[in-house]
RNA sequence: CGGGGCGUAGCGCAGUCCGGUAGCGCAUCUGCUUUGGGAGCAGAGGGUCGCUGGUUCAAAUCCAGUCGCCCCGACCA
């Protein structure tokens, strides 16, 4: 690519809007242009570190067995339908209606597609296993986008679908998977790591995701640093003991607390520490109302309230408390409500002894409730959110908790979708059977962006070979200087005939401008030709990620950027 | 959807409080000079001040509405 015919649009100041680091570099070095909130042009140079994941990607797909296949983003909401998940998705489906005002969807993933596919063209066993995969446009009207790349509304995904007739091949596709994955995020250069995760809207009996840690992550995450346990925070355990003494039981007793309704009011104004109490919420769900009890200094897990109440479920709105218990938010409590409305308290609350609790009756709360005694949930359950230095679930050493991008995320989604749509085959018994299933996705965009989140500097991007649009920059930074530009030329088209992106920067521009995109836009090798280092028959080379510069001669520069590229690969092979 | 911020030239911003001829830097175009870390001089082009309505002799500026973008939260493969 000769950088002077080049459309590489790069901004010497920063976009006032942007805020994340990829994206802000992704701006600056002319990746990519916005069009509307979470929606991007990719301009000639992300496209091509995009085409560069998609490469690793297929590479790894097809390495496992996967085949390329391309589904319509255009589908008939009818089919979202016969698994209910155009109301699961809601709004975050975009929706149109054709010119016979047929209703239509743009898919924001691709299940009922496949499933569609393998009910309409899979009869037996013996077509089975398959796996089935696709890069393409993903439509998802998200609430709020955000972080330039890492949360649009229209993005490149990577997803994958594998259909077996039982859960022993789904397992082995699953493993298959994840060791692909594995390959892929380590030749894009992250150091990555796998966390157990909640399933959420895609259901399913278990699904893990990639994540690396950055701050600018949307997602929690609880890691022990010592036996590896990884986990979401939406999902995370943890092995807190029980940290009050034995003591002789308080009397039960109502106690008016005008106007103290938080558990830090009401905790200060009766003089009990806040473990001391019992936190009352209360959620809807798919089959009503639920009341939430957690100890007053921990804070309910939404993430693992969602199994329990269903996929409707949410925070209960204040009249409809005031409806159902007789008390507003602030003065609730679990005793007397036993028959009343189903109760699902924290496992940490187990026997616990002089707690205090809402009343049910505004301005009162009651002191000396025995755990089990004074009342008795309906069931127990970890609806608790695990938090920094608690101790590991496995081996008991204090957690860490961070921030992370999520990048992949594996499903075991068994037969939610083929029972719904009626994908059978008949297995060896000759019984029509669901097809198991399994989704796999990588966000593309995301991964570009969370290579730059990785590994850039206060220069700008710094790529790994395996990621960089151009591979090699070629400067020679005088254009006047005959010498230089045609020992470039020939540099240029001697490493071009080596099968490697390399970037000839011809522009007549002033050296700085050169060296400024050059670092801004993240070439990993720089071959610098200068007039003064020329007269002593000499070529500077510049390696982006450590900022080592070597002197060598003309007919050395190809061994070096040889070694050099070779180091490099190194850092981002997978493990055999 | 709740809270906050911002819309003025391609980009970054000032001007808005206190109404009175549309500004600055960078970028762009022309010419000359310059060429190892975002050049210098001289000249030039470019803006319905997001949009709609209102107040006023007069609105970028005041009032009302509306749209868009960003941030925090809610939500979320």
């Amino acid at each position: 690519m000769r950088l002077s015919k080049a459309f590489m649009p790069t901004l010497k100041e920063i976009p006032s809007d942007a805020v994340v680091t990829s994206h802000r570099l992704m701006l600056r070095a002319g990746l990519v242009r916005p069009l509307l909130a979470g929606v991007y042009n990719y301009l000639p140079f992300g496209q091509k570190a995009s085409l560069k994941a998609m490469t690793i990607i297929r590479e790894e797909m097809d390495r496992i067995g996967g085949q390329e296949l391309l589904l319509p983003v255009l589908n008939p909401v009818e089919i979202w339908q016969e698994t209910g998940r155009d109301k699961d998705m809601g709004s975050e489906m975009f929706h149109l209606h054709d010119r016979k005002d047929r209703e239509l969807v743009l898919a924001p993933t691709h299940e009922e597609i496949i499933c569609n596919l393998a009910r309409n063209e899979i009869r037996s066993y013996k077509e089975l296993p398959q796996i089935w995969y696709q890069i393409q446009s993903k439509f998802r009207d998200e609430p709020r986008p955000r972080s330039g790349e890492l949360r649009t509304r229209q993005f490149f995904m990577k997803d994958a679908y594998t259909l077996t007739v039982n859960y022993e091949d789904l397992d082995e596709l699953y493993l298959k998977h994840r060791e692909a994955y594995q390959r892929i995020f380590r030749r894009a250069g992250l150091d990555y790591f796998i966390v157990g995760a909640s399933s959420g809207v895609m259901g399913g009996t278990g699904s893990e995701e990639f994540m690396i840690e950055s701050d600018a992550g949307e997602d929690t995450c609880v890691l022990c640093r010592e036996c590896g346990y990884a986990a979401n925070q939406e999902v995370a355990t943890s092995n807190l003991k029980e940290d009050h003494p034995p003591e002789s039981p308080v009397q039960f007793k109502k106690v008016p607390t005008p106007g103290k309704r938080t558990v830090e009011e009401v905790s200060e104004f009766l003089g009990l520490p806040k473990s001391r109490f019992i936190k009352s919420l209360v959620f809807m769900g798919d089959e009503g109302a639920a009341m939430v009890l957690v100890r007053g200094d921990d804070e309910a897990n939404e993430s693992k309230l969602q199994p329990l109440l269903g996929a409707s479920m949410r925070p209960a709105q204040p009249e409809e408390v005031l409806e159902l218990i007789g008390a507003e938010i602030g003065f609730l409590g679990p005793v007397g409500l036993e028959k009343k409305v189903r109760i699902i308290a924290d496992k940490r609350l187990e026997g616990l002894r002089n707690m205090a609790t809402g009343a049910n009756e505004n301005e009162h709360h009651v002191i000396g409730v025995q755990v089990g005694e004074t009342f008795e949930p309906t069931e127990w359950a970890d609806v608790r959110m695990v938090h920094e230095g608690e101790p590991c679930p496995k081996c008991g050493k204090p957690l860490g908790v961070v921030r992370a991008i999520e990048l992949g995320h594996i499903f075991k989604l068994g037969t939610k979708y083929s029972a719904a749509m009626g994908a059978t085959v008949l297995d060896q018994n000759g019984k029509e059977v669901p097809i198991v299933m399994g989704s796999y996705g990588i966000g593309v965009g995301r991964l570009v962006a969370a290579v730059i989140e990785n590994g850039a500097d206060d220069d700008g991007i710094v790529w790994p070979v395996s990621m960089a649009p151009y591979e090699v920059v070629i400067m020679p930074l005088k254009i006047k200087h005959e010498e230089s530009v045609q020992i470039a030329d020939e540099l240029y088209e001697e490493i071009r005939t080596l099968g490697w992106d390399v970037a000839l920067d011809d522009r007549n521009a002033r050296p700085g401008v050169k060296f400024k995109d050059a670092d801004l836009m993240g070439f990993p090798f720089q071959v610098i030709i200068g007039e003064k280092n020329l007269a002593e028959g000499k070529i500077e080379m510049k390696r982006r990620c450590d900022s080592e510069k070597v002197l060598v001669a003309k007919d050395e520069v190809l061994a070096k950027l040889k070694q050099w590229r070779e180091e490099d690969l190194a850092r981002t092979l997978p493990e055999a």
